[in-house]
DNA sequence: TTGTAATTTTGTAATGATTTCAAATTTATA
DNA sequence: TATAAATTTGAAATCATTACAAAATTACAA
């Protein structure tokens, strides 16, 4: 069974050719794409796909919990089908965003909320310079 | 000395009256305002004030590092005055955001980046549900 | 003080991401 | 196979943000 099939199966998502093609789109690339850059991709390959169907997909897919969304970026939102535990960083100047691994037992993940606060997700986010932009600046 | 001048002097930024206005409400607001909320909190006292000028100086606030920009809340970019080091939750029913401590020696704030890389700004941000929209929900 | 340049503010118009909505298509089921 | 339910689609509307150029204000030199 197609491992894309079977993570939409196991949250409660009904695998139309559409949304496993946009699935399939997040797990096989870790570029944390915007709404606009799936469609340029995927609207090559399937012609009649259109831009509503990705982001009524992609919200099915926030809802089920079925990727992580990243707001680390104030000028676009981006998607990661990467659900595992990491951070994220974005440089400042080129606006590329990198996976960073997060500390083992890192206190960030068991937050002091106040009483009868309900914890779904945690994000880290570090924004900078990358390293080529770091120094093509001096 | 206001000591919000001299907040605005210490970060290079001269005190207009309008950059003043709009320091002042995000110093003494702990509520995350977005644009429109301090827009229309400020134009009710200063009528002549307009949204270009609130984009205009709070894009100037954040390259001069004289507030935090809080990317949490993917539909509406809000802005903390207080830059101490602090985390955020934001409710997925209500929406509202809070303050969160964040515990000393955090891993958090000391990231395993690239080599190179430089990192400015850390952001903590949880969501979830708060006490009451979660008591709501039962 | 006065004139001139530089900076800041303002309102309007343009842009671009996202949502709304209703029709068309596809899928599930009786 | 017929009918209902779910999904997809494209066009139009909405809303936050940006671009831009004129107006107002401030800084500064004569």
């Amino acid at each position: 069974m197609d491992y894309v099939v079977e993570h939409l199966r196991s949250h409660d998502i009904k695998p139309s050719i559409q949304r496993v093609a946009i699935m399939r789109y997040l797990m096989e690339h870790c570029t944390h794409p915007t709404v606009d850059a799936i469609y340029r991709d995927l609207h090559a390959m399937m012609p009649t796909l259109s831009k509503t169907t990705i982001y009524n997909t992609l919200s099915l897919l926030e809802e089920k919990d079925a990727l992580s969304v990243l707001t680390i970026d104030s000028r676009n939102i981006h998607y990661d089908g990467d659900t595992s535990p990491h951070a994220h960083f974005i440089c400042r100047s080129c606006r590329q965003i990198f996976d960073i691994p997060i500390p083992e037992g890192g206190s960030a993940a068991d937050p002091d909320t106040p009483d009868g606060f309900k914890v779904e997700h945690t994000h880290i986010y570090y924004d900078g310079l990358c390293d080529k932009c770091r120094s093509a600046q001096n």
